[in-house]
DNA sequence: CGTTTCTTTAGT
DNA sequence: ACTAAAGAAACG
């Protein structure tokens, strides 16, 4: 086994090689003197958000193959001191616009910002007249300053100041600051639960070859290093209660959840690790939210989420469009700040000028008196422009009123800089507005006090898409997230984690009362209290693992060595678990060493098991090993035995016949494929074999004994059969087995034909091996060799996996005998439509730069590219519904708009501003290009 | 080289 | 929580 060693940087990643699960930490750390220079007692290595300590083994803390361990070298006190000062300059130099979001921050911090100070230095003026067009309780509608947006609006409290120093981004950055992700994401308070947000969690397989992964990474470093020098006086006072910090994982190959846990540091007065005391800071330094009560929307008090998706929009909106407003000066301010809440938002105060209030909007306008040239009052969403959005001024460009087409186009003007945005098509024809004057312009004052003069209330976006905010339905979303009502909203937790309801009485236990801590987490986001190793802690003794055979026998057997106990490294997400038929871009002929990369590859999911099925659905997958002996293999035509019948008590994988097998389990799943009623008594033939549910077929090398279609080495997917019958018999043992009949009915040649063989030549098909392993296997062999230190090892050198790899490559390079081959068959390309998407999809030129040499590798090169390069950062999967990003980064819909709930609006690969909003448009020309590649693989996303 | 012995995965 | 399962390396 080989695993990853990396230091806390970034900076230097090694492979260690030959390790066995159960390699001792102390052993470990010995590997890793001569790679690091440093000695064992400085090496603090962690994984999985835990300190690995002297005593325990790999396998204790679940170190896998090719997992990634985090290693921090304690530093001397005289380099302690040099690192300090490194923080220090760092702080001092310009900020480039990554960090724009941290500088806001401070920048709004109250003794810094002079927009803030000035309120408080102005005079209150309240009802007295001294010139202020609008008074506190006038009935008003306000613009969002920073989304462009008119809101239903009451006036709180007026001020006499300089309305032109009122800093549109404000209001803006004063949430914005909520939405900083570094320091919350990479550090959580050790009260936090453990799932740090999936849609986060960025995993690193490989640091080298994701670059804007690995700066993120230093980034929050940085970032780290800022907050400590900003913060050092509180995070000193806080003393550190207890010494426990948490490190996020940083590369969670597998798919759990429970991933971070918690990190303590033993003697933690020693200046030792300088990143230590970094996340000591921003441990302290991290807010502690208050506990957030549900707001349905009767609760009319709180409305957190609404601001939220408004604040979000906002920001979308005014980085978006940075053209000239007009709109804005059409007026001029009367010389006061107002603040003013916004009907619905009643926790999101808003300071503007009179240039942002009008009375209420009051005259509704039929279609037919609209015209063309009109500048009115309608509503637009911008995110989605075939639904409600919110209230904006319009300029009507176009309108068809006939009797069968009614349709109004205009330009909106939208954002902090009122950007038009043009053609826009308006939908709510019969909710059009007149634009009120100003306040100024009114004779009488009566009608900013006469609430009967504006009609109904407007109606703003829905705050939740899923219930359209429908009082009377229920919705796991926006209310309850068990029970899904909106009843009781105060008596409904928010989970601080994931922000999910919970009505007291829906948790199991219930509770009775509102718990008094200062932060809740519901049950699925709290981290269990007995994974928690705290400081001088031993490492908790699994309940799994001491039912395991190793903990109970009594042999000191090695093992964990090779590939027969790792676990999977990846997962085929491309398509569910329980999917029938071909995995998309998976071809006939395919070949994998392992089981487990079959596994990876989601052809075949069980690890040991040859038939992958379900009771319920049938089976999806099998594996011909030849280690059933009533077996017979044509290649075209097989027989297969079921599973069962046999005592495999003792930790065995096979074993004699020795009792009849039943059609349970994976029996009954293969039997359900055939095209017939199921008979659990003598089986069943099906008419039309072709109708029945296809079964993925793995030929594994250890048929060969029996069968000639066998591949010569490692397991090779050969298409899809069906199930022509099934039967019981007595088997060469003398009990009852299940045997089945099954038959090719796959569009692709099989890979022992003529055209099967010249297919597999022209997808460029070769043997694949685990990452790392041919790498492995060489470091094995020369070590092999060094051992010998004799001129006869030059003559040894023959049939080692990583000549085989080698000799492979070689073959395919353009060597003259490769030349001749390749003129004979035809290489494999991209057909000429798909190399035209490809042009078109210039936004993604320097993706597809990378990709496009590699065709000439053949199919299967050209795919792992692909998948490299088209992969989502936040979910790690291939784009889904791919939305390109101005910066050019790639994310699936679904993931960003994640991460806008988040309140996150910046690019996660290089946090550049998000500059379109969710509904910037998929790209669909990708999209095409991607399911072309991979058909079908959308089914099994969202 | 045959025998023994370890784990992970997925279904129920 | 429990059980079955056509893997692969260690060991003698």
């Amino acid at each position: 086994m080989w695993i990853q060693v990396r230091t806390i940087d970034g900076k230097k990643t090694v492979r260690v090689d030959n390790l066995s699960k159960l390699t001792k930490i102390e052993d470990l750390r010995e590997r890793l003197i001569e790679h690091f220079d440093a000695q064992p007692a400085d090496q603090r290595l962690f994984y999985r958000g835990k300190q690995l300590e002297d005593g325990h083994t790999l396998f204790d803390y679940d170190v896998g193959l090719n997992v990634l361990i985090q290693l921090m070298i304690r530093v001397k006190p005289a380099a302690a001191a040099e690192t300090a000062t490194l923080s220090t300059s760092a702080k001092a130099q310009p900020k480039d616009g990554a960090e724009e979001n941290i500088s806001d921050k401070e920048n709004n911090e109250p003794d810094t910002d002079p927009a803030i100070q000035q309120p408080s230095t102005s005079l209150v003026c309240l009802d007295q007249d001294e010139g202020n067009m609008y008074k506190v309780g006038d009935i008003i509608d306000a613009r969002d300053p920073t989304m462009g947006a008119w809101f239903e609006a009451k006036i709180l409290e007026v001020t006499k100041g300089d309305p032109t120093s009122l800093p549109l981004r404000q209001t803006v950055s004063a949430r914005a600051a909520s939405a900083i992700p570094t320091v919350h994401q990479a550090v959580e308070n050790s009260s936090v639960p453990s799932s740090a947000s999936q849609d986060r969690a960025v995993k690193q397989e490989d640091g080298e070859k994701d670059s804007a992964v690995t700066k993120d990474q230093s980034e929050t470093v940085k970032d780290s290093e800022e907050k400590m020098d900003t913060n050092s006086d509180e995070s000193k006072s806080k003393e550190l209660k207890d010494d426990e910090a948490v490190i996020k994982d940083e590369n969670c190959n597998t798919p759990n959840k429970t991933d971070v846990a918690v990190v303590t540091d033993d003697n933690c007065d020693e200046p030792d690790c300088a990143a230590v005391q970094n996340v000591k800071a921003m441990e302290s330094t991290t807010v502690l939210s208050p506990k957030k009560i549900s707001n349905s929307k009767e609760n009319a008090g709180l409305a957190g989420a609404s601001s939220a998706t408004r604040s979000l929009f906002k920001k979308k909106v005014s980085d978006d469009l940075k053209k000239q407003g007009i709109l804005r000066e059409t007026t001029v301010s009367d010389g006061f700040i107002y603040k003013v809440v916004l009907d619905g938002y009643e926790d999101d105060v808003v300071e503007v000028s009179s240039k942002e209030i009008r009375p209420r909007a009051r005259h509704m306008l039929r279609l037919d008196q609209v015209k063309e040239g009109q500048t009115i009052m309608a509503n637009f969403n911008y995110d989605d422009p075939q639904s409600r959005g919110f209230w904006y001024d319009c300029l009507v460009t176009k309108k068809r009123d006939t009797r069968t087409q009614k349709e109004l186009y205009a330009t909106v003007y939208l954002g902090a800089d009122l950007a038009p945005l043009e053609n826009c098509r308006l939908i709510f024809l019969t909710e059009l507005f007149e634009i009120e004057k100003p306040g100024a312009q009114l004779t009488e004052r009566d009608i900013l006090l006469d609430p009967t003069a504006s009609p109904a209330k407007r109606q703003n976006k829905p705050e939740c898409d899923f219930c359209k905010d429908n009082p009377r339905r229920k919705c796991k979303h926006c209310a309850c997230c068990v029970c899904g009502g909106k009843n009781d909203p105060e008596k409904q937790l928010m989970c601080d984690e994931c922000d999910n309801a919970y009505h007291l009485e829906c948790l199991n236990p219930p509770l009775t009362s509102v718990p008094d801590d200062d932060d809740w987490y519901c049950p699925e986001c709290k981290r269990d209290e007995n994974e928690v190793v705290k400081a001088g802690e031993k490492l908790k003794e699994s309940k799994k693992k001491s039912k395991m055979a190793s903990a109970s026998s009594s042999s000191s057997r090695d093992w964990g060595k090779g590939m027969a106990c790792v676990g999977r490294t990846k997962q085929c997400t491309i398509v569910p678990s329980n999917h029938h038929g071909p995995i998309p871009g998976v071809e006939v002929g395919t070949m994998w060493k392992f089981r487990v990369q079959v596994s990876e590859a989601g052809v075949h999911r069980p690890h040991v098991a040859g038939i992958h099925g379900r009771e319920e659905d049938g089976a999806f997958s099998i594996v011909l090993s030849g280690g059933y002996e009533d077996d017979a293999d044509n290649g075209d035509e097989f027989y297969y035995t079921g599973s069962g019948g046999r005592d495999l008590s003792g930790n065995k994988r096979t074993a004699e016949q020795s009792c009849d097998q039943k059609l349970t389990r994976m029996n009954k799943a293969l039997a359900k494929n055939c095209n017939v009623p199921i008979n659990n008594k003598t089986g069943a033939e099906a008419k039309d074999w072709r109708g029945g549910k296809p079964v993925r077929v793995v030929r594994n090398c250890k048929g060969r004994k029996h069968s000639k279609y066998a591949p010569e080495e490692g397991n090779r997917y050969d298409g899809i059969y069906k199930i022509v019958k099934y039967w019981a018999e007595k088997g060469k043992s003398g009990f009852l087995v299940w045997r089945y009949l099954l038959r090719r009915d796959d569009p692709g040649p099989a890979p022992w034909t003529k055209d099967g063989k010249k297919r597999i030549e022209q997808l460029g098909l070769a043997m694949q091996y685990p990452e790392g392993y041919l790498e492995s296997q060489a470091e094995k062999e020369k070590e092999k060799a060094a051992a010998v230190e004799q001129p006869k090892s030059d003559a040894e050198e023959d049939p080692t996996p990583k000549k085989r790899g080698r000799k492979r490559k070689a073959e395919s390079t353009p060597s003259e005998k490769g030349g001749e081959k390749k003129a004979k068959t035809a290489a494999w390309q991209i057909e000429k439509e798909i190399m035209k998407l490809i042009k078109e999809d210039n936004v993604n030129k320097k993706l597809w730069d990378m990709v496009l040499p590699h065709v000439s590798e053949g199919k299967q090169k050209f795919l792992q590219q692909l998948e490299e390069q088209f992969m989502c950062i936040c979910c790690q999967e291939i784009l889904y519904k791919p939305v390109t990003l101005e910066c050019t980064h790639n994310f699936c819909k679904p993931c960003l708009k994640r991460s806008f709930k988040a309140d996150v609006f910046s690019c996660p690969a290089c946090r550049q501003d998000v500059p379109k909003d969710v509904a910037s448009p998929v790209n669909s020309t990708l999209t095409k290009i991607l399911n072309h590649f991979y058909p079908g693989y959308e089914a099994g996303r969202e």
